[in-house]
RNA sequence: GGGAGCUUAGCUCAGUUGGUAGAGCAUCUGCCUUACAAGCAGAGGGUCACAGGUUCGAGUCCUGUAGCUCCCACCA
């Protein structure tokens, strides 16, 4: 007998632990039927919030979903606890700089913060019946996961689809290191156009130039004009000289020159923007460093030399000013490349990075962007949107500490490039040294790569990485593909991307089958709830569970349309809270009426009363629907649908069905049992429906009475109750007329102020109504008992009606 | 500038092949009814952003317009 209130703060807690010590979420590599997800690894860098619990909520419902139809799933946890996020975490968390410390020192710091962040990060996923496997979490720095990386790279290396070039790339002055393309975020800042005079060398003239980065001027390599501006064209092959410098430059004709924009004159620097990189290797410019890998302006300045750029940039124009070569400035916004994780304006520079073959393999990925299958479908176009403006090879190396080593020196006579050994890995270059001379020149003195990879490019392996704990094979394809890859939809152009790229180079085959993009839990003015900033009064997990219980939290997470972002809101939290009790309510009175019942789901009594026909059908229709959705991973919908059944269920059916459960005397006993039946059945499959989103309360519930009519140990390995379907269309038609009958009744009595146990003296039935009539007759015993009538009676007519008369 | 999504009741959103506009919340009215007052029964409330088109019929399909959001491009 279940309690009159559900206590779900003592309750929660006891069936995770229930299942925790049971094994329920147990994967069985061997189950024919199984079910594999990529799950994101959350990243280590800072406190978790709701957003996160929204994520991971949408995955466990899907997990629990397929577990529900008898498959194994393997739904495998992780913790992304490698490279600059996790650093740039601990450095602010700890109060310490990376560069004032030893590369080992830090290494250690980083693990020792992440570890205790995990235990918080797990608390928080597995109070909300998150059935991952957190026992046996991976971690993107292990050296396991260092061995499977370290060997990506050296076959990829071996293939030759990853090459160390000297070439400009992607920089961030403030991290100093070199980053990729999808790191890159744009940012509107307000800056100024400066209007500048060069020099024409042997002409008076003056050629006007437009420029938002003077400090660059110590780099310019020469001036482009478009080939047919013809105020221009005499200029060309002529020498521009530069204002503070007084260095010659030519003048090149470049169709690539917007002459609308500026003044039509451009001049190149290396390196200001994408363009100039570009046009440095079109032209085969020379490379002037102007600003340095940390940011500060070189000595080719000269006196400007050390400042910051943004420094630079004032007292160059200050100096401009006083030199009468700038005539003017504008204010202006435009859009800044900027370094996602600090929010620093990039630079290009160059250096010599590790790179992974993009560019020539564009088709390939473009290719495999449209066999995957994308949930919902229109993020599909946002995969290939981004691979078609894929302009960068992947540049994996990073010049910071706390990543995963390349395993890779150097001769330090003759240069060659060395590859550590398959057999070692993983290894750390610094520490350990090849085993072998250089078998170019036999030199033993070597030197280390000291940069570490990208986290991007161990994360792009997650599919090996997780399988690997099924498999210890590693760097492996027996799982591949898996069924899926959820995550929400700011990864789409990062790791789904990356993850695809790898598994094409390495394998030839996609990574999974399907890929579900989820949305962002928003706090509730629609901002995005942030890691590292409070969310002002935003309700964080734990208050979510206090306050709400963790199946609320749920409730809140999966009501919602695949892809879609959702405030967190207290009208969303209460409408879960109160279905819960309802839940609880209807549950409570149905058992109630089922002690001593032996249900048997999969036969149906000799007598079933029309009503109870009538919800199972109800229950089959909303089951088939509900799959539907699944199918779609529409899991908000298939709430949405669950729910409507559910509540049908309470108003009409329980209300109708009631009199012949408390009074078998008036209406018999079969009437009683059929009552039984249909009412048992169709809580079971509800509560196996709704354990998906709630598993605690139903857990409860099931533990009450069905687990050992099944005789199984838990609702989420119990499978979900498939009934086998009928005429339904004709019953669900029929039966909703009688709740239509029975509305009408009720409406009259609320409009009368009467209660609605009061009783009505004769109520007539006309018309239409005829064509369901031996429907409707045989439910007058239940018309009759729900509305309190006296007197029912049925009139043929020609218009459907239902008179009442008091 | 290119791509995607959105625009439906006061609010948050459903609406799967075209066929009489839906839910929850909010509002109003009534009701202690042998599960539930954190409840129940009812009621009001919408030119489905706008303009065209296809169709017997369009929230749904097509074209265009506007507004909002996101991604990409735009850094001289």
């Amino acid at each position: 007998m279940l309690e009159k209130r559900y206590d779900f703060k003592t309750r929660e807690k006891h069936w995770q632990d229930f299942w925790r010590e049971n094994d329920i979420y147990k994967f069985d590599a061997n189950a024919k039927d199984k079910y594999m997800i990529d799950t994101p690894p959350p990243t280590i860098s800072g406190n978790i919030h709701l957003g996160h619990v929204f994520s991971y909520t949408q995955i466990d419902v899907i997990a629990r979903h397929e577990r529900m139809l008898n498959k194994s799933v393997f739904f495998p946890f992780g913790y992304d606890d490698n490279g600059l996020p996790t650093e740039r975490y601990v450095q602010k968390e700890k109060k310490v700089r990376m560069s004032d410390m030893s590369r080992s020192d830090f290494i250690s710091l980083c693990i020792d913060t992440t570890r205790k962040m995990k235990d918080v990060y797990e608390d928080i996923f597995s109070s909300a019946g998150c059935s991952a496997d957190f026992k046996n979490a991976y971690s993107s720095i292990s050296p396991r996961t260092q061995e499977i990386s370290q060997r990506s790279f050296i076959e990829l290396y071996k293939a030759g689809e990853v090459e160390r070039r000297n070439s400009a790339t992607l920089w961030c002055p403030e991290c100093r290191t070199a980053i990729a393309q999808s790191e890159i975020d744009t940012v509107e800042m307000d800056s100024t156009m400066n209007y500048l005079n060069f020099s024409i060398k042997d002409s008076d003239e003056k050629l006007q130039i437009a420029t938002t980065r003077p400090e660059l001027l110590c780099a310019c390599v020469c001036v482009f004009v478009h080939p047919e501006d013809e105020k221009r064209a005499h200029l060309v092959g002529k020498k521009a000289i530069t204002p503070i410098y007084n260095v010659e430059v030519p003048i090149i004709a470049n169709p690539d020159v917007d002459r609308e924009k500026g003044t039509g004159a451009v001049m190149c620097c290396t390196f200001g923007d994408e363009a100039d990189a570009k046009w440095q290797k079109e032209f085969d410019l020379p490379i002037l460093e102007g600003i340095g890998y940390n940011g500060r302006i070189t000595d080719l300045a000269g006196e400007f030399a050390g400042m910051k750029a943004t420094e630079a940039r004032s007292a160059i124009v200050a100096k401009l000013e006083e030199l009468g070569v700038l005539y003017d400035k504008k204010p202006i916004t435009h859009a800044v490349s900027t370094h996602e994780r600090c929010g620093t304006a990039i630079e290009i520079a160059v250096r010599p990075q590790w790179f992974i073959k993009l560019l020539e393999h564009k088709d390939e990925i473009y290719k495999a962007g449209e066999s995957v299958k994308w949930y919902p479908e229109h993020t599909q176009k946002r995969f290939l949107n981004w691979v078609d403006g894929l302009k960068w090879d992947w540049c994996i190396s990073r010049q910071r500490l706390y990543g995963i080593p390349f395993p890779v020196w150097y001769c330090a006579d003759c240069g060659a490039t060395i590859i550590a050994d398959e057999n070692n890995l993983p290894v750390d270059p610094s520490k350990t040294m090849p085993n072998k001379p250089c078998p170019h020149c036999h030199g033993t003195n070597f030197v280390p790569e000291n940069d570490v990879m990208d986290t991007w490019a161990t994360s792009s392996l997650t599919p090996q990485i997780c399988t690997d704990l099924l498999t210890n094979k590693g760097l492996d394809d027996s799982y591949i593909p898996m069924d899926l890859r959820p995550n929400a939809h700011d990864n789409i152009r990062v790791w789904d991307f990356y993850t695809i790229a790898k598994s094409l180079l390495h394998f030839k085959k996609l990574p999974w089958r399907d890929v579900m993009i989820s949305g962002w839990g928003l706090s509730a003015t629609g901002t995005k709830l942030s890691k590292s900033k409070s969310n002002g009064g935003t309700l964080g997990p734990h208050e979510a569970y206090e306050k709400y219980s963790a199946d609320v939290t749920r409730y809140w997470a999966s009501n919602a349309s695949l892809g879609k972002d959702v405030f967190i809101q207290d009208e969303e939290f209460n409408n879960g809270f109160k279905l819960m009790q309802k839940l609880w309510n209807a549950s409570r009175f149905v058992l109630s009426f089922l002690e001593g019942y032996k249900l048997t789901p999969n036969t149906e009594p000799e007598h079933l009363e029309p009503m109870d026909i009538w919800i199972l059908e109800c229950y089959k229709s909303t089951y088939k629907k509900f799959m539907s959705y699944m199918d779609k991973y529409e899991m908000g919908l298939a709430l949405n649908e669950l729910e409507q059944l559910f509540w049908n269920f309470c108003d009409n059916y329980i209300e109708i069905a009631k009199n012949r459960l408390y009074k078998p005397e008036i209406y018999g006993e079969p009437a009683k049992e059929s009552a039984q039946y249909a009412a048992g059945c169709v809580l079971l499959g509800m509560l196996k429906l709704f354990s998906i989103y709630m598993p605690h309360v139903t857990e409860e519930i099931y533990q009450d009475y069905f687990a050992e009519i099944e005789g199984q140990k838990s609702i989420h390995t119990s499978g979900y109750l498939e009934l086998t379907p009928e005429n339904t269309s004709q019953t669900l038609a029929y039966g909703n007329k009688v709740c239509d009958i029975v509305s009408q009744v009720r409406g009259y009595k609320s409009q009368n102020n009467l209660s609605m146990k009061d009783e009505i003296s004769k109520v007539t039935i006309l018309g239409l109504y005829c064509t369901v009539e031996s429907f409707v007759k045989d439910c007058a015993n239940d018309i009759k008992a729900v509305c309190s009538i006296k007197e029912l009676e049925f009139e043929k007519g020609q218009q459907e009606e239902v008179k009442i008369e008091k």
